[in-house]
DNA sequence: ACCCAGGGTCATA
DNA sequence: TATGACCATGGG
């Protein structure tokens, strides 16, 4: 079977197994681009519950949390882990936002100036600006994480010590670029690495069972 | 008490 | 380029 094929294949598994996820949970862009941020080596219930409460303080916008002091903001997302770190981070995007005339001038950008530039803010590595880039700006991108490694360098598909581009350019070259189908995909990889792949002992009940091989 | 989770940066060799 | 240290909470 062709490597487009297969990762296809694996798609419709997924996504049969699973169903549509709906992915990014959030009200607005900018609510996805500070979940980014924040789930940052979380869980997402620790990222979910530092975004309640920046949205009871109401510093859910750009503006807002350039108006508040770091420390303040630290505080507010205490739950999400590395709080100090994460409050530079989200002023840091928020800096960005702003000198780019916010972002609707943004979506704008073609996307590949466009990635260069998010990776350009400080706190933004390769798979938080694709998940903004797919989840807040629909851009066609596929973001790659630690499940998607796991996953498929276990099926045999990757090399395990593969760089980020690499890999996200593997995925993008063979797979014809369709949001919709890259938002479910990751979405899919993610909710079924949190379930079963993170056994490797239980492939039997797995719903890619008849490709895992007996690893 | 230990381990890890939807990473990224920085210092060192 | 390739490791290692560091950031820090909450649930298992």
């Amino acid at each position: 079977m062709s490597k487009e094929n297969r990762l296809v294949h694996i798609y419709e598994l997924l996504d049969t197994h699973y169903g549509p996820q709906n992915w990014w949970p959030a009200d607005t862009p900018f609510e996805v681009m500070v979940g980014a941020v924040l789930v940052q080596n979380t869980t997402w219930r620790n990222a979910s519950a530092a975004i309640t409460c920046l949205k009871k303080a109401r510093l859910m916008s750009p503006s807002a949390i350039r108006n508040t002091p770091i420390n303040d903001l630290a505080d507010f997302i205490v739950s999400s882990g590395y709080f100090n770190i994460k409050a530079q981070r989200l002023m840091a995007l928020c800096e960005w936002l702003e000198e780019s005339g916010g972002i609707d001038q943004i979506q704008r950008q073609s996307l590949k100036p466009l990635r260069r530039n998010l990776l350009s803010v400080h706190g933004i590595g390769p798979e938080t600006a694709d998940d903004i880039l797919l989840y807040a700006l629909g851009k066609p991108v596929f973001v790659i994480d630690a499940y998607t490694r796991r996953l498929f360098s276990r099926l045999g598909l990757l090399r395990a010590n593969e760089t980020y581009e690499n890999l996200r350019l593997s995925f993008e070259s063979v797979l014809r670029p369709n949001v919709g189908m890259f938002n479910q995909y990751h979405a899919l990889i993610v909710v079924h690495g949190k379930n079963i792949c993170k056994r490797q002992a239980e492939c039997a009940e797995c719903c890619l069972a008849e490709l895992c091989d007996g690893v």
